[in-house]
DNA sequence: CAGTACGTTCAGAATACTCTAAACGCTCTG
DNA sequence: CAGAGCGTTTAGAGTATTCTGAACGTACTG
């Protein structure tokens, strides 16, 4: 492998390994390939990263699932090829939808269910309250979140007032008198 | 353990669990914490979740970085007492400085040096200019996505456009005649 | 100044993740 | 329809992460 090859898979590949969506492997798989000018196999993906194609094929699966890479099947070879795609907003989208905002709606189930768990035991009036009241300051937090994420995925600008102060947000005030 | 809480724990955990920012067991320890009407000790933590008390000491020091959980040492004691903390836009900014910028900052330092490696093979002139404007496709992403989240940390609104089209955005263009 | 009550560090055990090579199944080819 | 050329699945080896209990350091306490 050419030597700036070599420096942009290992930065690559350190990248993403603290990314928290891709593992440093597929850091690797995708610098390779946008340094390609053609697509290439898996076979040749293995070879120039000394991988075993199984591990190739497991982890280009993700870079696909993200948009981050095209598989093409060329002619009438049987032989998949795969290129980066340079979408990068795209990828974003993809990203936000898939981890952040899917994440988002764990902790707004979570806080369903605990909400739920709660009522059981209304015997214990101050509990409740304390409860309640708690969960509903998470509650407002991650549903702004999830609006701003959702709204910002399709285009809409992100302002962060509202998770600065998302119960006062989501509650229409009155407006100040002149 | 209270049901109520035992359901909140759980569920927090695992969303932490998936989240790339902590892990399953500190979103358990800010779960407890955050149904505590009062602090609690790294011993009662540790009773309450079932672990050593190395293994809390270890993985609260994570939610104190990220300024999720408070450390008070009350009184005279000199047994340190944690409580939840509820400023999560705080928590955010910090996520965002010190996560993502700071990984959109590793990718344009891989960059960098990728641009000064292929200057050594200025003799290639087609390989050079093909990488040269294939990095400044990444980097014109990452720069808007390092000036979007640090602009957006300091409370200015993130526009999407920015990262629709960075390369054009970056530039600033002719106003179309009316 | 010995004893106790903490928090932290560390070596190793337990567990989870990554990777390989072999087996498999599909599809095209002669 | 046998064989070659693929991509995928899978069992197990290799490697990293998480967790525990013991050892340690520090600071109060009698």
């Amino acid at each position: 492998m050419d030597r700036t090859t070599g420096i942009f898979v290992d930065g690559m590949g350190a990248a993403a390994a603290t990314s928290g969506i891709l593992n440093q492997l597929q850091g690797r798989i995708f610098a390779l390939l946008y340094l390609q000018p053609g697509p290439l196999s898996l076979d040749e993906i293995a070879t120039e990263l000394e991988q075993s194609k199984s591990n190739i094929s497991v982890n280009i699966r993700g870079l696909v699932d993200w948009h981050l890479v095209r598989r093409s099947r060329v002619g009438g070879s049987r032989r998949d090829q795969y290129e980066a795609a340079a979408d990068f907003w795209r990828v974003m989208q993809e990203i936000m939808e898939r981890r952040f905002r899917w994440n988002v709606r764990q902790v707004l189930a979570t806080i369903d269910e605990t909400e739920r768990a709660v009522e059981d035991e209304r015997g214990r009036r101050d509990w409740v309250q304390f409860v309640t009241t708690r969960v509903a300051g998470l509650r407002a937090f991650f549903a702004a979140m999830d609006a701003g994420f959702g709204a910002f995925a399709h285009g809409k600008p992100l302002d962060p007032a509202a998770l600065k102060h998302p119960l006062l947000a989501a509650v229409p005030r009155p407006r100040p008198r002149g």
